[in-house]
DNA sequence: ATTAAAATAGACACCGGTATCTTTTTTTGA
DNA sequence: TCAAAAAAAGATACCGGTGTCTATTTTAAT
């Protein structure tokens, strides 16, 4: 054909094969270039890349070239051509949240060094617009998975529309939300029955317990929990002893002080989260009360404020990088350690008692 | 050979490998599906899309169009044809580092909804290949700009493989480690020498001081900013009075408890960070002093433990999140408000003395 | 009204990979 | 040994956008 001298001016560094000796710098290399330094074609060496069955000394020729010359593949032409975008994209609600960092040090050591890129995406609950920004942000940037945490995750409408954009994803949560293989979940309601069970083997009667916020299945899993282990015990919920907060510091110091205002205070606080828990540990000192001797106080979450309370804080240790790993490796197999069989991962992950200084038996 | 005649259905691409009909659900829609529904080309698609200007009509036919159809544009396509992927990566030595959560708030705020993303990429500073790995990450992705938090933003040759690799970056420390278009910092030094100057204010003569990890700028500049300040003050340093940490909680306590052993000990210790500072409030706790009476305790970072703190935490605060912003900003000037001028963005932003319960004149 | 200049829209190659189909090479079988 | 079958490598279209240059339309000027 003809045709292929066009325009004079631009582009001529196509014109005759990047002339000589015009090695462009950093990785502008090309599969192109791989090719013809090593003598074979493009697809040989997209081959290679893809670890495609081929004769061996092809391979060891392409890999020389590939170790020689530098070359990096392009994401974004590999995504492309695959229609799909190696990255997994992390929604969260509210980028404050503990809880959303410390997942999301699972996941990425899970991805660890792999050609994985980590996405992460903020979005409002509380928004009208959430499904259709989620929806044009996967329709964007087409990725191999999508993770949606608590409170997004309760949301069987994102599932379906998931679905629709035939997006894998993983519901992640302190119940099961979904198909086994789409869900990642910790079973607080099953460890709040057990902590409840060693406080009351302690010889503790009265266990008071300051909710988190009714909006979130965590605050309702982990209430559940805390009733169906007292019943279990035979003891019947008082509820004068329950406190209403919101997952944060200073209601649960509210909640502390409402509760310790009591006629009969309780002899131990149980918080549905850390910060709250250490709401009630300042609550508590500001009494003026001993710990744990006057008051025992558990916790859950296990986030880094646990420790460095005084007294540390025992609390119920939520798996949460255990669950970032998983919702990895349940999204893309290929980051499983060697043949470990995809089909055998686990969805729940069990929390469980941590015992520290701030839980001890009530005092005579 | 003309293709002009024009296919009356579209997709007839798809016609033979696919199937008639066969209109895929979700946003398998590309730009032709547009052109060919508004009845213009490609690239007037394309010019709407990126809001070059245009006929106004011609522009209302195109949206309209898009609208109607619900289209997406495809990242990866936009990407591979502007050479420039439409994210920004934020490069992390230690994703445990509540620095790091807190930074990238900021940077995710600064996001915004716009298009770009976030990627996350924790890499090891000790690791030899740290540099190569950084490299090929950059060249895979060919992200619009990166940003390397501490203690990676201390060396200068990765600032140098960025300049080789046309990749803009912003070096995010404790001091000014790059030009300023590629710094943003926080003057530590300058911050502890006010805080400093308030402790002698109320009366502190013997301040006892915790030193952060020495392979750490921000540990270097705190410990500057301290001794400048007492010799500012008159007061010659005292070497008994500080004590080596490693912004742990735990050598905070070890540290907390050394100097609270000396013969004559402190009336205030100055942590070079919070989980420090909760370390030596726990020493002086168990040494059953009472606080702030008997000794006054100050951190730096006023990370989310200064607040739960029982006396809560007199601290530095560390305007990480105001860091996170400016970085987005300088490295894609589009993110700031409307008309705002990159060029007039600050590099530093100044960290200052957030006066709480753990600081207070020293006992009589 | 006519033409030159400016503004706008279109045609087509191209970004850097992968998929499909074809050709070439190697292996196998008689 | 030679043809047939299997394996390996190559040629080319294609993924879904953008850049460049050309064609067309609109505006301005005479």
């Amino acid at each position: 054909m003809d045709d292929t001298k066009r325009t004079p001016a631009p582009k001529e560094r196509n014109a005759a094969p990047l002339g000589p000796s015009v090695r462009k710098p950093g990785s502008a290399l090309t599969i192109t270039d791989v090719a013809e330094f090593a003598g074979v074609s493009k697809k040989t060496v997209s081959r290679v890349l893809n670890r495609e069955p081929m004769k061996a000394t092809t391979r060891a020729k392409v890999e020389a070239a590939i170790e020689t010359l530098g070359f990096v593949p392009n994401a974004q032409a590999r995504a492309l051509a695959f229609r799909k975008n190696f990255v997994i994209v992390l929604f969260i609600h509210d980028s404050t949240s503990p809880m959303a960092m410390t997942f999301q040090r699972g996941v990425l050591s899970a991805i660890g060094d792999s050609e994985l890129a980590l996405a992460v995406r903020p979005v409002n609950r509380e928004s009208p617009e959430l499904l259709s920004e989620i929806e044009t942000f996967l329709a964007r940037q087409k990725p191999m998975g999508a993770i949606f945490l608590p409170p997004l995750s309760e949301r069987d409408d994102i599932g379906e529309m998931c679905q629709r954009l035939n997006v894998k994803y993983v519901r992640v949560g302190s119940a099961q939300l979904d198909m086994m293989s789409r869900s990642v979940w910790s079973n607080d309601r099953e460890a709040v029955m057990g902590a409840v069970r060693d406080i009351v083997a302690l010889g503790h009667k009265r266990i008071g317990f300051v909710r988190g916020p009714k909006g979130f299945l965590s605050a309702r899993e982990r209430e559940t929990g805390f009733r169906q282990a007292l019943v279990a015990a035979g003891v019947t919920p008082d509820e004068t002893l329950f406190a209403d907060g919101r997952y944060t510091f200073d209601s649960g110091v509210a909640a502390g002080q409402a509760l310790l205002s009591l006629p009969q205070p309780p002899s131990v606080i149980f918080a549905s989260n850390d910060s709250m828990a250490a709401g009630v540990v300042r609550a508590a000192h500001e009494k003026g009360l001993r710990l744990p001797q006057e008051l025992s106080i558990v916790g859950f979450d296990d986030g880094p404020v646990a420790v460095q309370l005084w007294p540390s804080l025992t609390t119920v240790h939520w798996p949460v990088i255990e669950m970032g790993v998983l919702a990895v490796h349940k999204l893309v197999p290929e980051t499983l350690p060697a043949g470990e069989d995809p089909a055998a991962l686990p969805s729940m992950v069990a929390p469980s008692l941590i015992r520290r200084e701030s839980l001890d038996a009530p005092a005579r």
